[in-house]
DNA sequence: GATGTGATGATGGTCAGACCAATTTTGTAT
DNA sequence: ATACAAAATTGGTCTGACCATCATCACATC
């Protein structure tokens, strides 16, 4: 039939796709939240009313929500509505919570790149960090300080010290990149630091305060080889419990 | 106003869930598939078999597929049926692109990612890549070095380069997110060997070759830090190109 | 006036039956 | 056997209906 093809799998998402209706209409949502026009919080109109909105039945439409609703994008509510999710990323949880486990490989293929990520975004923010990066750097640092014994504060003060830094890029992909990869990480590290069997929570919790501190000052002084190096360590020590966090799940999957 | 809230995040997953009829049949599903009652490539039976079966409407069973669809775990093809997908895991990609999809793309910074991406997958390749991988970029090589006058198939090449080196890293999250960069970048890159501002179509493909030729050489003797700097070399070098054809076009953004 | 309470409406979740479009399978003619 | 057309299969979509949950508000109670 079709002969002369011999570029066979070049694995591109491009080609012309039969666009479903439901597919077209979640582009279509995605588009308005990624042009501000949906902002997190935000409700949806009724499904009723959507339907004739897009001139489709109810069934594509609530095919479309659904999916983004999978996504994490969306969180419906009967009797309330539809509304956009507060942190858009939260698709691993779902997975998870469906008994969908990554196998150790990947995780160990998730800490490399979020390694990269982090060294490289901590490395650009030293030259491009604004005051006001510096700032909200310095604010979120002491956040860490006063909650050394909640683990549930320190964690979240931990995601905006890196997610500040991320910004401080003034590169949205690089950023967007690595909140994902953190979403991800997400779980295992909170397991990380429930476990006691390797640091207790607060060496753990000591020790990222002392690693978060040496790059804050690299990031001051502008020192970009210097922020990247104390990132790089920061991270490596901070996966060190991860990975023994690992070794002792696998096998005892049970799912 | 709220201030009493000293126990306030204590994110708990536990409490009890009124699950859904569709979440319960994926997680059945799901149960099967990780089982292995249902394996990669197997077909289920047609939907509204699935139907008496699990004694839902088919609303709700559709509702399921689809989820499991967005989770690239299953894929549906209309006259054929709906199929448990080849390598279930998809999903992180999946997760990947649409994070990406959530932000308007700037060039600059897609380069920048790209440049970050190229550059430390080249680093891991040089210590991780096996001789089939090699040969694979032995065989792409040549291929560039064949088409040095035909635009089209020399960009093929250049892609499946770039891909065969992500391949060597060993490492999926690393090479589907170069996969997605480049695939953002593509256009541009078409565009800039189409336009002669520059250089000359068969120029550029010149320089290429003898840039990828660095690579390999740097690969094949392991040197990981040579591999990372040929490769960064290359990167800039067939980015400053884009860069004007960038700095043409801008301005005219239409989106 | 503050507080509980019940009715009402809005909204997401589910169902049943039908039709459409793409695909496969079957049947028939060459 | 081969080629082509008809029929059956299957996922995609539409319509209209009903249910369970939640928000709202008028009303009765204290």
């Amino acid at each position: 039939m079709n002969l002369q093809r011999p570029p066979p799998a070049i694995e591109q998402m491009t080609p012309v796709k039969r666009t479903s209706l439901s597919d077209e209409i979640v582009s279509q949502i995605i588009d308005l939240i990624s042009r501000d026009v949906l902002k997190p919080g935000d409700r949806l109109p009724p499904e009723r009313s959507l339907c004739k909105q897009f001139e489709v039945g109810r069934t594509s439409l609530r095919e479309a929500l659904r999916t983004l609703s999978v996504m994490g994008i969306l969180e419906s509510r009967v009797g309330e509505g539809t509304f956009v999710s507060d942190d858009t990323g939260r698709y691993l949880e779902k997975s998870l919570s469906w008994g969908l486990l990554l196998d150790p490989k990947e995780v160990k293929d998730l800490v490399e790149t979020r390694l990269m990520l982090e060294t490289r975004n901590a490395f650009l923010a030293a030259t491009r960090a604004t005051e006001a990066d510096l700032q909200e750097l310095d604010r979120t640092i002491r956040g860490i300080e006063a909650s050394l014994d909640q683990p549930g504060e320190f964690l979240e003060f931990d995601v905006q010290f890196h997610l500040a830094i991320a910004r401080a890029t003034q590169n949205s992909i690089l950023r967007n990149l690595l909140v994902m990869i953190r979403n991800y990480l997400q779980q295992w590290i909170k397991a990380s630091l429930a476990d006691p069997a390797t640091h207790t929570v607060e060496e753990r919790a000591r020790m990222s305060l002392d690693e978060h501190g040496r790059v804050l000052r690299a990031l001051r002084k502008g020192d970009a080889d210097a922020a990247q190096q104390a990132m790089e360590e920061h991270i490596l020590s901070s996966s060190a419990d991860l990975h023994a966090q690992i070794a002792e799940e696998s096998g005892s999957r049970q799912r």
